[in-house]
DNA sequence: AATGAATGAGACTTCATTCAT
DNA sequence: CATGAATGAAGTCTCATTCAT
């Protein structure tokens, strides 16, 4: 498994304020605000006025704690995939042998795709706005937390030979697929509650992995 | 299953020509030069000189053909589940039971996702910025496609149950997956040649429609 | 009284083409469109493809009649001048002593005011949107028209001393007055008769002029 | 005489700025250096960077204190009618009866006409490229003004029987007439002195109205 | 640190006019 | 003579960013 090595020189948002709590604070408000207005209008139809209108910051305000409008960009980025990979490091904090975490981690992630889906939405909607640099950091983000799960794959492999081939796709493929829930809002079975659509998911994912799912699956729903 | 009642009153994009065979032509053109400038640099960053330059039309002309920037990102992402649409009809037009005809339609799809990478990841990247009535036709045609997937596995349920359980969102799971390869490109596994990479996902997915793939495993590689 | 020195050369529309009788149908086709949309949407609202859409000639047609959008406002303003001219004219052609003459002259000219009200709204909305040159050559045409009433009035004037001071002032007046009919259409009184508010118009000229009304006027309707 | 019913819901014009005074300060600037181009080329031949230069306001400013091009001939048109309504009111706060207050009132009409030529000139050109709406609400300023004439001559009317037949039809007379003072500038007499302009203009109205003009008439000046 | 007015580059779009067919 | 596609100049308006207060 690769290390480290990717580690990507940060990059960072400077502030013209010193007050690193003010800034702090500042910008949390900020973000909050964008993240509001960004999954309502878009990156671009929104201007930094509508940033300032929601958050209570005057534009004057908000250059203080940030240098352009993208730099709020990239906080929002931030902070979504701080937040998703937090709520995804807590569903891995599970005690057991291998397999089951990772039956855990799976059920977590789906859950927290679930959870997250505006943001997760507004995440693949708008990052490719961010320039090479930004944008860079931000995957290098992801890819840590995939390679997370490249680890947790390893370890169940080695625990239990796994139908499974190489581990960093399947790594992408199991942190990759509940993000449907987010992006495929539109198209999902109305008449599945949340957690059987949770539920399914991740049955499918076990199974894709080559783990038996032991649990008593549903029987099969009658359509149209 | 949802039957054709889904009909979404289609979007037009009107011309001020009348002449048919030439606005085809020249929207040909139009479109094959915004999908080249909005792939590089996002529809908003693109200007409409920009792809007057690439198309080799002037700003006026290419108003002759289209209403606004905005009609032509329509044309764009129609185009793109057109081609797209084309490709996997193909590839489900193949003879034989129900099973191998699933099989060749997911490696079908795959291998389509796989070629059309960059234009896929045009339609995730910019599809947003079209106004609702355009996203909703455009999102129709999708859904229908999604929905070819779904009669190919209900059929494949009754010849040999399968393991899976809402046929919906089993079909949104087996279309929306192989988008991994266009918009995950930057974290799949660099030393994979491209035909692994799809035969594992296609692997995966039938496994996880609890079909036994048959074929030999290729070995697990040792990684890192 | 000024004799015909005021005379300006006359601007002229020049066509591509030769053939005399087809320009003159082809511009008459012209004029009576733009009369019609320039009256609808202004001048400058109005497209030379709207013309053409209303003419029933296309753009290229449109361009070997005239050389330009401003030639046909010209030849627009200049037909609505000659056809009011005409008709006036034909008012005054009323035999009889001076007196008459002024009094059939000004009913005349007001009935025309008033049934060519559209036109000379059009004529005073747009007729500034012309050149320099262009405009002095139809004010010029309008002096002359109003130096017809300034003969008359002059005539009148010998037969029988009125209560008037200067003959081109009075002139001016009793030919500018009647536009009112078609500038304030929208404030005129609704409840009087067309024939009632032009009775009225020409009694309150006559007396201005000093010519007795022997006519019963109408008892003062109670208002309001 | 309609009462106040014909109250109109008045057209704003919203800035982008809270600060009502300097919007005041603004918007007078603006509207200055409007009908000073405007009255030089028209409306539409006039940019917002031309008001903008003589404004001394950049393009972006301008747009901060209004919302469009036409908003600002909104504007213009209001302080034009609002001017012109002012200074007629000074006119008409005479004393004395009826028939004094009128003979009064028509001499300021016509002088004020006098004075402000241009302006007048600007409304009556360029008013009809603003929308309905905003037509409308300045109509309603110049029919509340009509009125005020309705009112004094049904008063003259009950004082003394005037020759008089619709008091608003006539009111309308005294209030249109005297803008020929504007829109004929380039026929009037040039041998006249304005004053000579005002009064026989104003002995033709009173004559008109049937009020005997007992100021001894100037001599009848031989013409050509 | 906060404010919000000012700036000005730049985008989209329209449309009179030209010209090859 | 007719057509209508092509042209490109020019205009209005937006908005991220700066800066004096």
């Amino acid at each position: 498994m690769k290390p480290a090595a990717t580690k990507v020189k940060a990059r960072r948002v400077v502030a013209a304020s010193k007050n690193t709590a003010l800034v702090r604070d500042r910008r949390t408000q900020l973000v909050g605000a964008a993240i509001e207005v960004f999954g309502k209008k878009g990156f671009h139809a929104t201007t930094v006025r509508d940033i300032g209108r929601v958050s209570r910051l005057t534009q004057g305000t908000i250059y203080n704690y940030v240098r352009s409008k993208e730099d709020i960009l990239f906080l929002v980025c931030d902070r979504i995939v701080t937040e998703y990979q937090d709520s995804v490091r807590r569903a891995l904090a599970v005690e057991g042998d291998a397999i089951a975490r990772l039956r855990a981690a799976l059920r977590g992630i789906v859950g927290v795709m679930h959870e997250h889906q505006d943001t997760i939405l507004l995440l693949y909607h708008e990052s490719h706005n961010l320039d090479r640099r930004s944008l860079r950091t931000i995957l290098a983000r992801v890819h840590e937390f995939i390679e997370s799960f490249e680890r947790l794959l390893a370890e169940a492999n080695e625990e239990k030979r796994l139908q499974m081939t190489d581990v960093r796709l399947s790594a992408n493929i199991v942190t990759y697929l509940p993000t449907m829930l987010a992006l495929r809002r539109w198209a999902l079975p109305k008449d599945l509650t949340s957690e059987q659509i949770i539920n399914d998911t991740v049955g499918f994912m076990l199974r894709g992995l080559g783990i038996v799912d032991k649990q008593p699956t549903r029987s099969f729903p009658l359509r149209g």
